[in-house]
DNA sequence: TGTACATCAGTGAACGCGCGTTCACTGATGTAC
DNA sequence: TGTACATCAGTGAACGCGCGTTCACTGATGTAC
């Protein structure tokens, strides 16, 4: 069955919306800051358009949340496969590298998602914090396959993989403040921040204690 | 000159809205959330009596975001001197051990001060991200000192103190959204990884490469 | 293929409500003589 | 110490405004015969 031209007229303007919406938290507005009459206006839509779309105002806050979900999520998995082959610390580097792009691509939807992921809407926080543990499993898979494939003996992988996300977050959120010289600093911080906490990974697999 | 009667009243009222503000933020919700009348009925306070005591709401904001960051301050400094002393492994389950509890018993100041190191207000977050650095400078201080005291090689200090504070934060995260019991495990995660960060600045400073 | 009817995205008026802020006023406290 | 006046924390009414949501309606698109 394929799409009636009403269909696409009616997804169209719903993106539209989404997109209006994400227009207007650029420059540092926060999800909950978003008025109904604003976004319609903003889509050039009447008010109460936008109850043909969403049923109240947290669906569209829902749709939005889940929109930045995706968003992260292609972004940090985009490449991935490939990674396994290199050494750790190129690997490291694409890793922040990938991470860094997408912060100059979609800041604003990262921000919106930290501010979210601790914020008092349940469910905006539950979708959030499941797309985050993802990303953390994901990474840790990583670096056990890496290891394999180098025949290297295990490290604490989940462990390494959850400390290098709030390194990564970390330096992100910094960056969202800083001009664009200074972010690249910040990166390389990460960088070694990263391998440090590699070295200290495999150190501890190899039974060193402090 | 000693405080008359009234400014003493006044101080105490100026006290009670703050107090009443914080408990309205328990449960969740967030700062920008909090409306003045809301406020001023906690309180026991007629609306425009908050006028009294803040010049208008941004004002009052400002302050509670203020005694956020003196009671952070407050917890992280705590016991900070005695901690050069000891071991490493020792020195970072301690310092764990305090972070943990002034979640425990703030973890709603916290999450205020997450939300708005990232939120659209300059002037709170301004005022959040020099508190922060102040954290990082005074971790990467203290490991400094500790090192200078057992006459270990420097390690690189300010970003092994960076690397802590993000884990740290990482980890105070999540364990807003969990169980007590599950609180444990996590603060197990963030020690164990400080550790692996330790373990790498250390083999670092010797020069080993990933 | 043409026609009659059903669907439904988009509209504008209206709802009750709480927002932050201003204003003139009250009455207790502080101060100067 | 007593009195007259000044200060100022707290109050209640009122302001204009935008909020999210509901409703009845319009007119283009889709569907069944």
């Amino acid at each position: 069955m394929t799409e009636t031209a009403r269909q696409r007229q009616k997804r169209q303007t719903r993106e539209k919306i989404l997109q209006a919406a994400r227009r207007l938290m650029q420059g540092g507005r926060g999800l909950d800051s978003l008025g109904l009459r604003e976004v319609a206006r903003e889509s050039g839509l009447a008010a109460t358009s936008l109850y043909n779309h969403f049923p109240d105002m947290d669906a569209l806050g829902l749709a939005l949340i889940d929109s930045c979900c995706f968003r992260l999520r292609s972004a940090m998995e985009e490449g991935r496969r490939s990674m396994i082959e290199i050494g750790s610390a190129r690997a490291i580097e694409e890793l922040v590298a990938r991470f860094v792009r997408y912060l100059e691509d979609n800041g604003n939807d990262f921000r919106v998602l930290v501010q979210q992921r601790l914020g008092s809407h349940d469910r905006y926080r539950l979708r959030i914090q499941r797309e985050l543990q993802l990303l953390v499993d994901e990474l840790a898979e990583d670096v056990r396959q890496a290891l394999a494939h180098n025949q290297r003996p295990p490290v604490p992988a989940e462990l390494e993989a959850e400390a290098a996300i709030a390194i990564m977050f970390g330096v992100g959120i910094s960056m969202l403040d800083v001009a664009p010289a200074q972010r690249a600093i910040l990166a390389d911080h990460a960088c070694q921040q990263l391998k440090m906490m590699a070295l200290g990974g495999r150190a501890m697999a190899q039974g060193v204690t402090l």
